[in-house]
DNA sequence: TGTGGCGGCGAACATTCGTTCGACGAGGCT
DNA sequence: AGCCTCGTCGAACGAATGTTCGCCGCCACA
């Protein structure tokens, strides 16, 4: 018997819609209007059923502990990125030197926490131009980076170029004593420059491209 | 006045972790112990004015009916979509007839609604081979496509190939009499066919690089 | 020194909510 | 017919929960 009942389906999918628009389940009552039911034992009767089914799980000794199972019930863990600017071959980006974004009016990117490998402290950018187009990042790509200090060679990471004063996107390699930092791009050419004058900012992790 | 006090930061903090970890809002008693204040009441009363503030809206007469506003705390809305196999130059891939996806075993990729548009029915595909590798998608990428039946000169659109029996990611050119399906990698020569024989699939919509 | 607002406290109260209980009808089975 | 299960119903009970109320200490301020 693994099939629900009509009546199981109408409350798994009053459920979803329920917490899908007001963020908290419903209570037995609410269930019991929301699909029509006469009694609230009906809807106790039917929730433990598709508790036996593995379909919700509840928490009994609390109100509305109800929650459920499943790919499509589960709330995808959201972390909420800040996108602190933008970064190409030219503007500086302010880049936070502690772990606080207090500022709660910073634009921020949501995304699945696999996309920034489960790591903490990620942040964003916004890439303006295509010196990394060879390596899939386009013009307007958004970028992940998880903060770092060093690199070892090929990584893709933003560094402060100071005597340029100004952040840029690169591969990175270290030459004996100077540095290269390598667009992808065949029309561009490497930054040589000195281990002194580079400071990495953060390490690429993946990137999305929002818009076509 | 519009700073919290630590109470209030606190209850705040509180309220994040645990909707967080339960999935439902705590109860003013679960505030009381989880933030190791003494009476409900104050829970209740720094409730009011993180409400005043416009931290959080409650929802009287509804237990547990405690939302959190702004960024920081709004669920983002989140999409599951769909990852129905794999796409190349080879392999068929199963295409969805109706809408349904009755499937729950189905694996699925969940994003962020602005990354799908906004669109219904969008669905999920994982490229295998790097033929679209100057269009930015590469070898492993999950593309999101909507269904489509038609394509104008130069869409993205995986095409169903009726003499191969087998579905491809290709930009999509009327010619003449002729289909062209040109791939974004000019190590790859283009495939040229009748309309009759191409069935289009979905249109693209946008890519990520789940791993780097 | 008195006053009033703020934040806190504990207890009682009213409502919401989950659960239980007895009963009923429709079918299936012996 | 007798007996069982399933799904339903209405009512009631009791636990969980939100709200209110009077009281208190602190502290700025007149």
């Amino acid at each position: 018997m693994k099939e629900l009942s009509g009546k199981q389906a109408d409350i798994l999918e009053f459920l979803r819609s329920f917490i899908e628009e007001k963020d908290y389940p419903p209570s037995i009552r609410d269930i019991q209007e929301g699909c029509g039911i006469s009694s609230t034992s009906v809807v106790d009767y039917n929730l433990r059923k598709l508790e036996e089914k593995g379909c919700i799980r509840r928490d009994r000794e609390v109100s509305r502990g109800i929650e459920i199972l499943g790919a499509r019930g589960r709330r995808p863990r959201i972390v909420e990125v800040p996108l602190l600017g933008s970064i190409a071959a030219g503007q500086p980006i302010p880049v936070p030197t502690s772990d606080r974004w207090a500022n709660d009016s910073d634009e921020t990117v949501a995304v699945t926490e696999e996309m920034v490998r489960h790591k903490a402290n990620v942040f964003a950018l916004r890439v303006k131009g295509t010196s990394m187009v060879e390596d899939l990042i386009d013009d307007g790509d958004i970028v992940f980076l998880e903060p770092a200090q060093s690199a070892v060679n090929g990584d893709r990471v933003a560094v402060w170029l100071k005597d340029r004063g100004e952040v840029t996107l690169k591969r990175f390699f270290h030459e004996g004593d100077r540095v290269r930092l390598q667009p992808a791009n065949s029309t561009m050419d490497p930054i040589y420059t000195t281990p002194e004058n580079v400071e990495v900012q953060g390490r690429f992790i993946s990137s999305i491209r929002p818009s076509d």
